[in-house]
DNA sequence: CACCTTATATTTGGGCCCGAACAATTCTGA
DNA sequence: TCAGAATTGTTCGGGCCCAAATATAAGGTG
């Protein structure tokens, strides 16, 4: 409740700040991106993960490889749009509840091959289907037509910036070093 | 570039997997709103939020608390759209950099109240704008009325879990207790 | 072979994230 | 008045998150 008023309130006050230089239409696209994503995966996580003991970002990981069947990490992580990093501490605690196997790739010694165990198989097959159904609950407002639409405008974001993003930010940093985050690893 | 492809492609491989038994496009719009979160959040925070050392929720709370003016922070954690607990370790990050002040409610001692220091409020003069501007480059493909549209639909999507989400929530787990985490803190 | 470049997964530090437990305060009702 | 209920912000445990640093392995070049 506080947010559909408050978006377009906040607008106006962001205007109101900044002499009607801001960008409504483009705003309200990223704003409510974020909004119904946050809405999405805490009714999903609160609904049908909770149950299983599942994170969001358990389950998508646990998704890839059971569509994708044994696949090299770093696929995974792109695929969960996840980093790799990241990844390796969700197989671990996957791998720890028996949901998730490790290999050595037969010829490569970098890689290493993610499936899932029977419990896993299992367990995606009584998951999938519920969420699914939260899946759609979530977009029962949408008629098919209005999904189509929907999907089809995030998409074209998705493409935005994958496609032109990285050449965005060299212009936009004008070649200089991009900032290093202050948290993170520091030389030993 | 991984991504489109594979969901579209995933759909077919989901149906296989169930036996056409799939809400194709409801699937569709929670999976590329995700998506879109993702790039949205990392394309910002890789442009113009790293520069000035914030994360994504950081900014938002900022931006609430310049926007709103002077604020509790009950109603800060709930526009940023994180947790209470949350907003205390990110409100306090925002303090020890000078951004952020905390004050007492004058009336009521449960209170905090939350404002910008001088630094915070030139920092959001400086900042919103160039968000502001990559807000409208993500969105670059899409026309005014199409940013129309799909904020929209987005709005639909979030009132439904917003006005419904409880009420799914208690019937699909027919007044079972709502199965605690796995994570979180244990009686002392 | 020895060296170097490249490509991969893991480790690590700082930070975010939730929700239950907790402490402090305010409200309520007998 | 005053004990219990309700409401608030904080603390805390387990987990996710990134990107830099690191370790290991492959491939290429002399």
């Amino acid at each position: 409740m506080p947010g559909q008023r408050s978006i377009t309130e906040a607008e106006k006050l962001a205007e109101a700040k900044l002499g009607g230089r801001v960008r409504h239409d483009q705003m309200a696209v990223v704003a409510n991106i974020y909004r119904a994503a946050s809405a999405v995966r805490q009714h999903l996580e609160n609904s049908v993960l909770r149950g299983v003991d599942l994170t969001w970002t358990a389950f998508v990981v646990l998704w890839v490889v059971w569509i994708w069947g044994e696949s090299e990490t770093r696929h995974v992580a792109e695929e969960a749009g996840i980093s790799k990093g990241t990844l390796t501490g969700v197989a671990g605690t996957l791998e720890r509840r028996g949901l998730v196997r490790r290999a050595n790739h037969p010829t490569d010694g970098r890689l290493v091959l993610l499936s899932l165990t029977d419990d896993g198989e299992k367990l995606m097959q009584r998951v999938f289907p519920a969420f699914n159904e939260e899946e759609a609950f979530v977009t029962g407002q949408l008629g098919e037509a209005d999904c189509r639409t929907v999907a089809a405008g995030l998409r074209r974001v998705v493409l935005q910036v994958e496609e032109k993003g990285e050449e965005r930010r060299q212009d936009l940093l004008g070649g200089a070093a991009p900032a290093p985050r202050r948290s993170g690893r520091r030389k030993a």
